[in-house]
DNA sequence: CATATTTAAGAGTATTTTATCTTATTTAAA
DNA sequence: TTTAAATAAGATAAAATACTCTTAAATATG
């Protein structure tokens, strides 16, 4: 099941490792990030700046310059990147692709696809990039491979 | 969440409204189908072919041709349509990205996601077809805009 | 001030997916 | 046996996605 494009999936490995690695107040470049994940260097510069520009990262340019996160990561919720990454409707769309699919017309899996988005939606709103970034530091999870 | 393909939707949609419709002891023409769903013909008689080819489907040339359910709709499972839509991995898929991403060294959503995919994937092979035709028969469910 | 380092912006290219079109083959029925 | 109706096959076209490249702008540091 692709749930993700690749700027999704690129995107979120890129910021979880800026997340799990952070520098002491400091900036990390995008370099060091698609470098150390085997990831296109101008492709992630891409995706950040769309993360930059929704507010989920600030960059700063020049010598020592890079990205960091906006906000504690604590108060960066799974949820926030995937939207900004993969659009706001994200969690709207039917699964046979039926436009306004809902409980006046469904389709014929509409309840079950509400219920798993559902479930879905709510563990990325509880899950913080904090907590991600925990695990990734345990060395019990990898974001490469 | 986009969890299927275009061929995968248009696919889905296509089968259930033969399934739905179904002319006694006959086969249905693709144009039909195409029609009713405002679906491009050629593109659903691509997609067709290769559930021909996947044997769920049988096929018939010649006037009065066309396309049927290899077996009794309550024998062909929702997953055994998507599997051969979107292909067999289907539900082997890192959120990610991640090849071989699995209980020995997880991404770090992995087991959410490996839950919400075991869940999705049962649902898929306890619905068959039948069911989901006889929902649609039933006018409370519709298969087009 | 000169230089090197970094992101910003967006043009450009490649690949994949989606969709269309053409020709061939099969088959029923007039 | 001719014709029309249907799928089979695959070439082609269009659009979307994925990825690369070039130039500009900002900024720290020697």
């Amino acid at each position: 099941m692709k749930a993700l494009s690749q700027v999704g999936k690129y995107g979120l490995r890129a910021i979880l490792y800026l997340v799990a690695y952070p520098s002491e107040n400091s900036y990390m470049s995008i370099r060091q990030i698609s470098d150390e994940l085997n990831l296109s260097f101008h492709f992630v510069t891409k995706i950040f700046r769309e993360l930059t520009a929704k507010g989920i990262l600030i960059s700063y340019r020049g010598p020592s310059g890079g990205v960091a996160l906006a906000r504690p990561a604590d108060q960066i919720m799974l949820i926030d990147v995937v939207k900004a990454l993969e659009g706001e409707d994200y969690f709207d769309k039917c699964l046979i692709g039926l436009p306004n699919c809902g409980t006046a017309k469904p389709c014929p899996v509409h309840e079950f696809w509400k219920e798993m988005k559902t479930k879905i939606q709510q563990n990325f709103t509880e899950t913080s990039l904090a907590t991600l970034g925990e695990k990734i530091r345990s060395q019990e999870f990898r974001l490469d491979d």
